[in-house]
DNA sequence: TTTTTATTTAGAATCAGTCTTGATAAGTTT
DNA sequence: AAACTTATCAAGACTGATTCTAAATAAAAA
């Protein structure tokens, strides 16, 4: 029954804020690693590296790509964000903490969030041989989302 | 209870050879493409683009890389491999058509398949939108294979 | 055989991401 | 607060996987 806790879960024993769990890295919350993160948290989307740096400029235009890289690798360790890989496409960042899978939408380019069936574990589906440790899971989904499946009926 | 068919499956009505998978698309299963094939079979492991490529040199010294990722591209476009991407890392290839997973070895990194579990779907453990439509699925695990698994503990 | 189409090759180009280096800045220690 | 230590940042160079381009070759079709 052992989960692991999230940094904002309420089973964490009450809010653990992002300052918090950097700080318990012996890292500083910057300027720009709270901007990065507002960001994400602000839109909950599921941004590349390219658009957090966009948003990000509009209001600090001093940072740079790098910085945002490095901030989004921190956020990333610490766990306050989910770094999201789908095939050879530019990675993706996503503020949702819970567990879940990804359906990438083939016909806008989205990328949506598919939670889990409430107390249901991704490793059922599969057959692990003995001993397996797993670490990390990723399951991602490729297909249409519920707008573009309506809308996509290629009318001739 | 449909099932898409795989090009080699017993339920395909008897072996589909390759050459027929790739003429079936207006296609010539040169000497190339044979090459890549049969390294990709003969280990039925899972080697990146350059692996490949090294493995086919050996016979076949005047192929070049650029035509190795031609050969993989059409091969797997015609379903007779599968491309496995994990996080940044390069693409793999699995001849393995089977539906299934994949753990990458922290510790010896290597790839190795997870089966499914037999008449598990995935809607039994996600919730999917009303009216998304699911194409594809990738499923994988980071962790420690087994062997690594029992070597591992880290004697200090 | 001529024409068309597919394929291969080598190398250039691309693109996401990483690394390096020299500034800054924040904490710590004295 | 001055001196020191460590973290962070920015700019640009760099890397490595993959893709593209253009010319050469080969196979199929006419």
């Amino acid at each position: 029954m052992k989960q692991p806790t999230l940094p904002h879960s309420p089973a964490s024993g009450g809010v653990v804020s992002p300052e918090q769990t950097i700080h318990g890295r012996g890292l500083r919350m910057t300027e720009q690693r709270r901007q990065v993160y507002d960001v994400l948290m602000a839109e909950r989307d599921h941004p590349t590296a390219v658009e957090v740096f966009m948003r990000v400029k509009a209001k600090m235009p001093s940072i740079s790509l790098a910085t945002v890289y490095n901030c989004l690798e921190t956020l990333t360790t610490c766990g306050l964000v989910k770094l999201v890989s789908h095939e050879r496409e530019p990675s993706r960042y996503c503020p949702n903490l819970q567990e879940h899978a990804h359906l990438f939408c083939e016909g806008c380019s989205t990328v949506m969030d598919i939670p889990l069936r409430p107390r249901r574990r991704a490793e059922e589906v599969w057959i692990f041989p003995e001993n397996a440790k797993v670490t990390h899971q990723e399951a991602s989904f490729r297909g249409l989302c519920p707008e573009c499946a309506s809308r996509k009926p290629i009318t001739p």
